[in-house]
DNA sequence: TATGAATGAGGCTTCATTCAT
DNA sequence: CATGAATGAAGCCTCATTCAT
């Protein structure tokens, strides 16, 4: 193995923590996230399991750092999306198009947010990692509709209501497809489903 | 006469699984989930962790008969509402009211139904409980929505991907109130903004 | 391994507690304060680790009562001493006398409490073991000295100090013995020996 | 020139000796001696974990060192008493003072020594420092004792139980002021309180 | 059939010590 | 020699399941 030197440390520290992050993820593969044990994650990521925790105070850190760098990339699109100058409309669909192809492109994120709640993190770790992941999209989604609303070119409805159904359309029919209860399908399938599901809800009438 | 003696013994033994089943909805209501031990379970049920074996082979058994028993009266409800001859858009309400009305007056219920995936199952207890009650519930969305476009009423489409939706629009939702993300409404709000939301993507165009 | 029934639970955990009580202060002997396992104690009351649970919520709780069993005979018969209508002199000597008595004959219970700040109790436990050993034992002394101040017996002094050196002086050539430092002798003699260097000190000049 | 390196090397050796010992009286006296990791002694003394172990083979190397370095100074300042050609009443007095003073001005290295058994070392580390340190105090306690029976100041007794008792109602003390269950008072009070206390016991009757 | 104490495998975490650079 | 991350043996505790009464 390797080994770091003056300034690489922190280098070298991203890469155990990359590298123990994708352990937990293929851990969480294999055996589900109540199947994340410790010593597996060790040995998937062939260390010692007491190098785990040189890199994470404990397992529940570990866990809150793999949702957190699952999370962040898709986060910062979605906010990319939320504050470019498109019409909602295309927002909403440029919406289900960044998820569907996070969940065609890195199945695992997806499943992981999704799961999380199964993470058996002790209560009061802070932050509630599945709430994050939740409460931060659909506030997202929320902001869109809004702005809709003030354009315009949606209805005038119960915004954080509309928000839920339209994450809870996109995030519950992945963990469908996630547990093989759904077919899968292209990407830009997935994306016109919901445009043609979802939008006539929400648009305002002609 | 052995008949007898075997009737009230089976009558006892439905007493005891009753029994057994109030005792787990109620520590899963107080501890959560996760929070589901044997021992918790026997002393709300006012009786031995031993006995418990009596009646259920093991803690899967025992959450596997949770999840049936509480799925059941909902699934027959169900299955009523489809095979009415209500029109398929007043069936849709009809499964919204269900729905909405279930979970305002047994919470537990629709708690335990919802987070089946928390309870930690070994994998491989024969059928997974979770997809019981997804699957049936999407199954029976889907053959509303079928007739309905046979009948004219709704747009030809995906249907398993329509039901899909629906059915997570729901749940998904009810989630995010179980967990006091979303706020608490009267159970016609909900019903009256999911036929708002979703009906408009289903319909047949004018 | 009998069994308990009814009203006789109450006696049978008595029983398992006398017994991993006794198992723990083996162990202690055999290995030191600070070699005290669970799993060794466990052994020791023949019986698993995990029983020692069902009697002791965790190790901190187990050695808090394996200090108050040892503690309390001796506490008691102290207090009898102190409330005893004894002259305070004879009061010192009954102190001695119980004292090097309790040692010469249950020398495990004197060796646990001199050694109880070894035992690695975690800190916020509630009341410190040692301190309370210590403390009541001081406290009954001084009550004694200022007893012998009031009658005239003894001189006027500080009590908390001549109270803390009595103690000292017993406890710590009790601590020299244990550790094979001092040579055993009667009873009877270590009683004569403490009156004769500590009383001169105490008593009221002539 | 082989010496001249030879030299230094002793003489950085003997610094970096030094160093760490003070970390460690530093460690001991943020966490207590139950406390003194080694992570935490390196950080202390500046320098990496691994390097503690070119200067000290084990944990217990370096703690027994510590202990004979504390040591160390006040043995030698006993020695000159006992070997002064001071009366021994003054002798007495003189290692009351040394003993009280050196409290008051290094309370660590009292409480380093005091505590010496609470410091988890493995049985069987070759000498005991404990029994060092009490075992040497009180060899010289009784010698003066010893001269001042010849001497006919003091009167006759068993020597040894005499100055296992002056160096507990020191020693006792002293640990019941480190853990604030007795008051903090001036040298020379805690002096003469020893004088008033003690010597009466061991003088020759008048 | 009821009881509930006993069981013991299993998981998390700590920390003295080693060793490759 | 210095470094400090890696190691892995312990040790504590939980809880589903068993079994003697």
């Amino acid at each position: 193995m390797p080994k770091p030197a003056g300034k690489r440390k922190a280098a070298w520290e991203e890469m155990m923590k990359q590298s123990i992050f994708e352990a937990t993820v293929s851990v969480m593969k294999e055996h589900g996230p109540a199947g994340i044990r410790m010593d597996l994650v060790a040995t998937a990521a062939e260390i010692a399991t007491g190098t785990l925790y040189n890199y994470f105070k404990d397992k529940d850190s570990l866990l809150l750092h793999v949702i957190d760098t699952l999370f962040n990339p898709y986060h910062e699109q979605l906010d990319a999306i939320l504050k470019s100058n498109m019409d909602p409309k295309d927002k909403l669909e440029a919406y289900f198009g960044l998820s569907w192809r996070t969940f065609s492109e890195q199945r695992d994120l997806i499943a992981i947010l999704t799961q999380a709640k199964d993470l058996g993190l002790k209560q009061g770790s802070g932050k509630d990692p599945e709430e994050h992941y939740r409460v931060t999209v659909i506030k997202i989604i929320r902001e869109i509709i809004e702005e809709g609303i003030n354009k315009g070119v949606f209805r005038r409805c119960h915004t954080f209501e509309a928000a839920a159904m339209v994450f809870a359309s996109v995030d519950g029919v992945m963990e469908l497809k996630l547990r093989g209860l759904a077919p899968e399908r292209a990407v830009e399938e997935d994306v016109q489903d919901c445009m043609a599901f979802i939008l006539p809800g929400i648009l305002a009438p002609a």
